[in-house]
DNA sequence: GCATATTTTTACGTATGCATTAAATGAGGC
DNA sequence: GCCTCATTTAATGCATACGTAAAAATATGC
């Protein structure tokens, strides 16, 4: 048969959005797993991968990497250098400071819009879980727990916003911010001033205070900015 | 201070040199040339081609055309859609409601940002420069040219802040607005408006105001943005 | 030993081939 | 007629082939 040591091609069905499943498609497979090796820190920022060796690390041809690439070149992640391999992107503090102010400002209008929207209060009920997940997280000293509902609380207002382009850019940028949270959640302050921050977010969309909810929002982010950009610096990380 | 300058090497960086050296990569000129194809319309917004179709036009491969796609894809320009060819995407005006909303911040950040750097008026100097070519435009009743010396104005803005990520951000924007503006651009009242916005912007960035000059230039894309979207409703561009 | 010229290697960019599969078309039953 | 199912068509996704040019390695001259 044509082809000899291939292996697994999964039978499942077509899942535009599969987080967890293993995406149909090469490239869209690609894309996730080179994801995952650059958030987890095996494909290190500042490091460079020749396309073949990816495409041998990955069961796949050359092509579909090199697709995989583009796209992820696109989203700030790697860069591609002709004969020196994709680059993983390193990210400074210069770096972080860019992305939290245009993150600060993205949000800052997300929570207005979502305001704006006049949302029942069981529409919020997504975003008070993940406020309650936090809470929780905290009490239970779990960090991971707590970024993971960070996360999902941020997701969640942004999606809230209704503007879909916001919520793409938003996600490109929070994809950056991730890589060096991980390095610093353990070592930053319990983050109980956020839960607090948010509680305060949510509340002005619901009393539908956009300039509030906006205002409390830029507040919270720029002082997260501060700190991880200090505790950056601090630690010497220079680069992520 | 860093100070803010051309970056050569972001991913879809807005090159404005590039014109000069023939691109030597196909999969640049598809870019390119697609770029091209589709604002002049002559790719109509909603409308679906095939790689081939598309390869043969530009006298190269799939490959580099489907490179291509992928790139403008993340810009948002088009959609690959298995089986049916790419479709430019085309823009309603809830679109462009979107995309103004996403504009007005991040340009407005740009603009206060601009103003904390205590540039010195030679350093203002190529802003200046297409807030004269903008009034020689008006005073001509040459919209082309005004639109042009507009978009430079914009540009400059956004490298003013220094923040990279803002600069590519917004380009990504300002693509798409501009798709909306070449039809728009003949039935809107005569721009002088703008032109007195953008002297306001300026003075606040020349003073140092950040504050001012952000909440000039956020009222200035405002007052545009709910010109453009009536215009498109009132004569029922419902895409472009 | 160092700089320069020359060969070799190799990674990439692009072209091309092919299996897959969605969509289009047609056949057959109601 | 028209719904359902089988057949054909054709565009894609991916693998692969290959020429080119950059980089590495080697040789050469001083």
């Amino acid at each position: 048969m044509p082809l000899p040591h291939r292996v697994e091609k999964l039978p499942w069905g077509h899942n535009k959005k599969a987080d967890l499943m293993s995406p149909q498609s090469s490239s869209q497979r690609a894309i996730h797993e080179l994801r995952e090796l650059i958030f987890s820190g095996e494909l290190a920022a500042g490091s460079d991968h020749l396309e073949s060796e990816l495409a041998e690390r990955l069961n796949m041809s050359r092509t579909p990497v090199r697709e995989a690439a583009l796209t992820l070149e696109g989203q700030g992640l790697l860069e591609l250098r002709p004969r020196k391999g994709l680059r993983i992107l390193p990210v400074s503090p210069q770096d972080m400071r860019e992305i939290y102010d245009v993150l600060t400002e993205l949000e800052g209008l997300a929570a207005q819009r979502a305001a704006e929207q006049g949302y029942s209060a069981a529409q919020l009920i997504d975003i008070k879980q993940a406020m309650a997940d936090m809470d929780a997280a905290v009490d239970g000293n779990n960090l991971e727990d707590w970024a993971r509902a960070d996360d999902q609380f941020h997701r969640e207002l942004v999606r809230l916003s209704g503007n879909n382009r916001l919520v793409h850019l938003v996600g490109m940028m929070s994809d950056q911010v991730r890589r060096a949270r991980a390095m610093t959640l353990f070592i930053r302050p319990i983050p109980t001033q956020s839960n607090e921050d948010h509680r305060g977010v949510v509340d002005a969309i619901e009393r539908g205070d956009g300039a509030e909810a906006g205002r409390l929002h830029r507040g919270h982010r720029e002082h997260a900015k501060k700190m991880i950009v200090e505790l950056l610096e601090k630690h010497r990380l220079k680069k992520l």
